[in-house]
DNA sequence: TACACGTGGCG
DNA sequence: TCGCCAAGTGT
């Protein structure tokens, strides 16, 4: 078991740990509070999201919804434009429901608990740790993708860290190694350690404050993942419709991907596809890579479920993915838009 | 359990 | 250009 092992000091450990964080650690935002909501929004955005990229949004997200009782009382669309470019738009979903449960379920506090916060939607297993540690000091262990890698490579695990075996492992050994006096400092120094000399790759070893207590023997190996899905290509062909001073979008269903966001409209007609593109994109959106044919209609085209015209004046307020936008915004859409307006 | 869910940066 | 990856969660 990761606790008995014999000759691992876990009060040095730890105390190396944290002094080289009072020492290094570095100053984000979110650092500078404890306030759970403040927290909760920046683990949200950090989840599978870079840290330059959130640094980019975090304070004037924080400085639009100060509180949950902000967001509570926007309406959804609000949010998720907010949010757009971040991805993963499930996570604004979650934090607006969540902010509506604290303003009108709890009075306006957060539950301190783990059972508590593991309710909320889109608290899992490490955003629950992260709040009971950042925002409360609290001493529950927390596992993302820089925990796997650190502790793996302390421990030269080589279970895959993405499986169930792997998982449980490594959230045993985190509750027994986390610092219960200095819990947000130990949450926050192992994290780091991962971002920086313990990287993926060419970890700095030599200058590690913890590498008297690694076993690792091959570092640059670890952590173990399982394979990856394989990635599929596929066309879409979507459709420029003006009438006036509007554009065809489509709004998307809920359920589904972007789901409350709007896109151009699709279509799969021989007529549609037979037209010349005015703009063609590629991009990739999780297992996917996607070739993005725009379509200019002159023509009506019968509407499908959910489009609607919408005021040109008025896009820039609707949430859209990254793609959507992007193609809105490109010189040759702009040109023909400029032309109607 | 395995897959869905976004995006941008980097080697 | 391409594959990999990031402070994960829900189903």
């Amino acid at each position: 078991m990761p606790d008995t092992k014999p000759d691992f000091d876990i009060r040095a450990f730890r105390n190396a740990l944290v002094e080289w964080f009072r020492r290094e650690g570095k100053d984000y935002p979110w650092r500078r509070t404890t306030d759970p909501w403040h927290i909760l929004v920046s683990e949200l955005m950090l989840q599978q999201t870079t840290i330059p990229t959130v640094l980019g949004r975090y304070e004037r997200w924080m400085r639009q919804f100060p509180t949950p009782g902000h967001l509570a009382s926007v309406d959804e669309q609000t949010a998720l434009r907010s949010w757009e470019g971040l991805g993963y738009y499930r996570r604004v979903r979650s934090l607006q429901a969540i902010a509506r449960e604290i303003v009108h379920e709890f009075g306006g506090e957060f539950p301190d608990n783990p059972e508590g916060l593991k309710r909320l939607p889109g608290i899992g297993p490490y955003t629950s740790g992260a709040l009971l540690s950042f925002a409360f000091n609290k001493a529950a262990p927390i596992v993302d993708a820089n925990v796997a890698r650190v502790l793996a490579r302390i421990d030269n695990y080589s279970v895959p860290v993405d499986s169930t075996e792997g998982l449980k492992y490594l959230w045993t050994r985190a509750e027994n190694l986390v610092d219960p006096e200095h819990a947000r400092e130990f949450n926050s120094a192992i994290m780091e350690l991962g971002q920086t000399y313990c990287r993926i790759s060419a970890p700095d070893c030599l200058l590690c404050p913890v590498r008297s207590f690694c076993s690792a023997e091959q570092p640059e190996m670890l952590p173990v993942k399982n394979p990856k899905p394989e990635i599929t290509r596929v066309e879409h062909h979507d459709v420029l419709y003006l009438r006036g001073k509007s554009i065809l979008l489509a709004r998307c269903p809920e359920g589904k991907r972007h789901a409350g966001m709007y896109r151009f409209p699709q279509r799969e007609d021989d007529h549609t596809l037979s037209l010349p593109h005015v703009l063609k994109q590629t991009y990739s959106v999780t297992r996917y890579k996607v070739t993005r044919y725009i379509h200019h209609v002159t023509e009506s085209p019968a509407f499908l479920e959910g489009e609607e015209l919408v005021p040109l004046d008025k896009v820039h307020e609707l949430p859209m993915a990254s793609p959507d936008r992007k193609a809105l915004n490109s010189p040759v859409l702009g040109k023909l838009l400029d032309h109607i307006r």
